[in-house]
DNA sequence: ACAGCGTTAGTTTTT
DNA sequence: CTAACGCTGT
């Protein structure tokens, strides 16, 4: 137990031993969240204040609980498996599984990942005979989806317009194909377990009374109903508890909200605050990641937030190296700089996995990219396909839960055709139309109107029917090879001369079953309930939907690390180039203008400047390719709010921009008025406007008192104005 | 059924 | 500029 507790400082000690009451963290960027985490749990088990049953630990990632799961292995000589430890999702998934009737649902209910729900979204919409241009499906979605994250059904949400009745009156319709599919989306499995505890209450206080002790982590990324969820298994939601509830143990940087643009509320740490009646919070203020000059950076930067919780990280490491500054002529200018410093830096025998490309979107990957390439630099990009989402392993996928649940018409829409066998989209056409008349899905209306024995849909519904049939009593993995043969599916990518990797990646899968048995298909016993669940392929066919899988490749190689500051959260390095520092770029245009938006890019940056370790390199381009067009571009106002002192402005030989740019590029309508200026308008010229301030000229047009200029003004946006009216002078 | 063409949009993303 | 999507023609 002192082994437990040892090496921890003060604040970290405080936060483990708090004794049992709510309690809000506010853990900084490196300052041993995940320990204190992980060690609180431990601490709590190991002196005898609650069972491993007890324990309710949330995080929002698999990484990160998977990753608490393994230091609490580590930390405690008992079985970690059975605890309730997962994503808000996860948790809810295995709550549902075990009270699916209760909930409205099918033993073998299925999950719709992003894509899924977006396909039948747009089936919907067809099916209803709607413009998907009016109402893009897209846009539905989101709009379903902001709903289901607010605690909002299709018959509780507002219509203040036609338009946006017409939007609620889709959710529900909506609603109600996922019910007759007996599929869920992934705000659904929030939403529904929250409902089911909200209104059964004898459900309700049973969890409450076993959860003593609830654990979240990242609390600033919840959204309004995950904090709900929280609130009524802590006791504090409608359903109050006999006892005293759980006590609520929630872990965030407000600093570091990130995601306000798929519904977190930075304000729920206020609301906690308020309605837990915490007097106070503990402070992890003390960094083991960084130098100092990195951290008084960040410090300094994110202090131009208003509202915040407040937080000033320190460090016990000296100041280090100062940060070094760099402005390249172009985009490209700017990624041969870091090339250079990648590859003198490797020359020093610093490993390249420990050097990171941040940039704020994903568009910048492509030139730095290009020039690791030229260099023959090793590098790999985060965020690309994931191994559940590719193609191959979708179709598969839905052969299987086709065998599930026949219901399921994402999955039979996507496979009845695949590999083709002649059922066209006429005949998918009329099964929609047979299934929306007698109310039965596709696969249904497959079955009873395969009239003619020899047609293709017969064919294939007497495919899968054998299938299903003789792989009843089979082991998944051999249901999964079989499926792959009877399907087609193998044939299909034989023949393709591209399919040999697909071959290889469905064989991936048939082994990721095989170690999903072994690892988590074990039947879940757990203090007094045993959790059921629609057997090894419903559990198989949800852990495919909720965890995607890492981005695999080239996991192990020693590569230069290229990713969105987004992506970044969470990692560390000890050498960071965040790149692209421009006014519209980062902070972002679509962002800058209100003080929200502004802020929470500023958080963005905050979050960059916080993943390095020794080294940060700030770097941007006076002009850049954006849309096919030279953007010139204004340095980023965040580079102004760094003391000037921790900086290091290090531009040499190639990065020389060319001051004056060419001729040719003088604005057509000053060239008339004064040809001969030295500080005639043109291209990429710094200009002030009385009202939206210092800018650059990007573009130009007509002649004249007709002429205007394109200025990008940064925070401001870009805009046209008529030289005549507006009153430009050089900056 | 599929290739080829034209059109359009273009932050960030986990589950 | 480019990638992705949808439509049309064979």
């Amino acid at each position: 137990m002192s082994d437990l507790l040892a090496h921890l400082n003060p604040p970290q000690l405080a936060a483990v031993t708090l004794p049992p009451q709510h309690a809000l963290i506010l853990a900084g960027a490196g300052s041993g969240k995940t320990r204190v985490l992980t060690t609180r749990i431990a601490w709590l088990i190991s002196t005898g204040q609650v069972g491993p049953q007890g324990v309710l630990a949330v995080t929002f990632t698999n990484k990160a609980a998977k990753e608490m799961q393994a230091r609490l292995a580590a930390l405690l000589p008992i079985n970690t498996r059975g605890m309730w430890i997962g994503t808000f999702h996860g948790l809810c998934n295995r709550f549902l599984r075990a009270h699916h009737r209760e909930a409205g649902l099918t033993a073998q209910f299925q999950i719709l990942d992003s894509a899924d729900q977006l396909a039948a979204i747009k089936r919907l919409l067809k099916n209803l005979n709607i413009d998907d241009e009016k109402y893009p499906p897209r846009e539905l979605m989101h709009f379903i989806n902001a709903h289901k994250e607010q605690g909002i059904r299709a018959a509780q949400a507002e219509a203040y317009d036609a338009y946006t009745s017409r939007r609620v009156e889709l959710y529900g319709e909506y609603e109600g194909q996922c019910q007759r599919e007996g599929v869920v989306d992934f705000s659904e499995l929030l939403l529904r377990s929250y409902e089911l505890l909200q209104r059964n209450e004898p459900l309700c206080q049973h969890y409450q009374a076993r959860f003593r002790h609830i654990l979240v982590d990242e609390f600033q990324d919840t959204n309004r109903l995950q904090y709900a969820w929280l609130k009524l298994l802590a006791g504090r939601g409608s359903v109050k508890s006999e006892s005293a509830g759980a006590c609520l143990f929630a872990v965030g940087d407000d600093d570091q909200s990130i995601y306000a643009f798929r519904g977190a509320e930075i304000g729920n740490m206020r609301a906690l605050q308020r309605e837990f009646d915490l007097p106070e919070v503990i402070r992890l203020e003390q960094n083991y990641r960084s130098h100092g000059n990195i951290l008084d950076a960040a410090n300094a930067l994110i202090k131009q937030n208003r509202g915040r919780l407040g937080k000033n990280l320190w460090t016990e490491a000296g100041a280090g190296e100062p940060i070094r500054v760099f402005e390249g002529y172009s985009d490209i200018a700017e990624a041969a700089f870091i090339v250079e410093e990648i590859c003198e830096l490797a020359g020093d025998g610093v490993s390249r996995q420990q050097m990171a490309l941040l940039y704020r979107s994903n568009a910048q990957s492509r030139v730095l990219e290009h020039q690791l390439f030229k260099q023959g630099l090793a590098y790999r990009v985060h965020g690309g396909l994931r191994f559940f989402d590719r193609q191959e392993i979708k179709h598969a996928l839905a052969y299987l839960r086709l065998l599930a649940n026949p219901d399921d018409d994402t999955a039979f829409a996507r496979v009845v055709n695949f590999p083709t066998r002649g059922i066209g989209g006429r005949s998918i056409e009329a099964l929609q139309e047979a299934a929306r008349q007698s109310n039965c899905s596709l696969y249904n209306a497959a079955a009873s109107l395969a009239g003619k024995p020899g047609g293709a849909v017969a064919r294939f519904i007497a495919m899968i029917e054998s299938l299903r049939a003789e792989t009843r009593d089979l082991p998944l993995p051999e249901v999964i090879d079989q499926l792959i043969e009877r399907s087609g599916l193998r044939q299909h990518y034989l023949a393709d001369k591209e399919g040999q990797d697909r071959l290889e990646n469905l064989d991936e899968l048939i082994n990721a079953a095989s170690s999903f048995l072994k690892d988590d298909g074990v039947p879940l016993v757990d203090g007094d309930e045993v959790v059921p669940d629609g057997g090894p392929l419903a559990s198989f066919l949800a852990h495919a939907s909720l965890e995607a899988g890492e981005h695999q490749a080239g996991e192990g190689q020693d590569a230069i690390q290229l990713m969105t500051v987004h992506a970044a959260k969470g990692l560390e390095f000890d050498i960071v180039f965040i790149t692209g520092l421009e006014q519209g770029l980062f902070p972002h245009e679509n962002a800058a203008q209100e003080r929200e938006g502004l802020e929470e890019e500023r958080r963005l940056m905050y979050v960059a400047v916080t993943r390095a370790r020794k080294r940060l390199y700030l770097t941007h381009a006076q002009t850049r390719m954006l849309h096919g067009q030279t953007r010139y571009c204004l340095p980023s106002s965040f580079l102004e709010e760094l003391p000037v002192e921790l900086l290091r402005k290090i531009n040499r030989g190639l990065s020389s921009a060319p001051l004056a740019p060419p001729r040719s590029t003088a604005v057509a309508g000053a060239a008339w008025q004064q040809p001969a200026a030295a500080n005639a308008l043109r291209i990429g010229q710094n200009v002030r406007h009385a009202r939206f301030g210092v800018g650059v000229i990007v573009s130009s047009e007509g002649a004249g008192p007709e002429a205007r200029v394109q200025v990008n003004f940064g925070a401001g946006g870009v805009k046209w104005l008529a030289l005549e009216y507006a009153k430009l002078t050089p900056a």
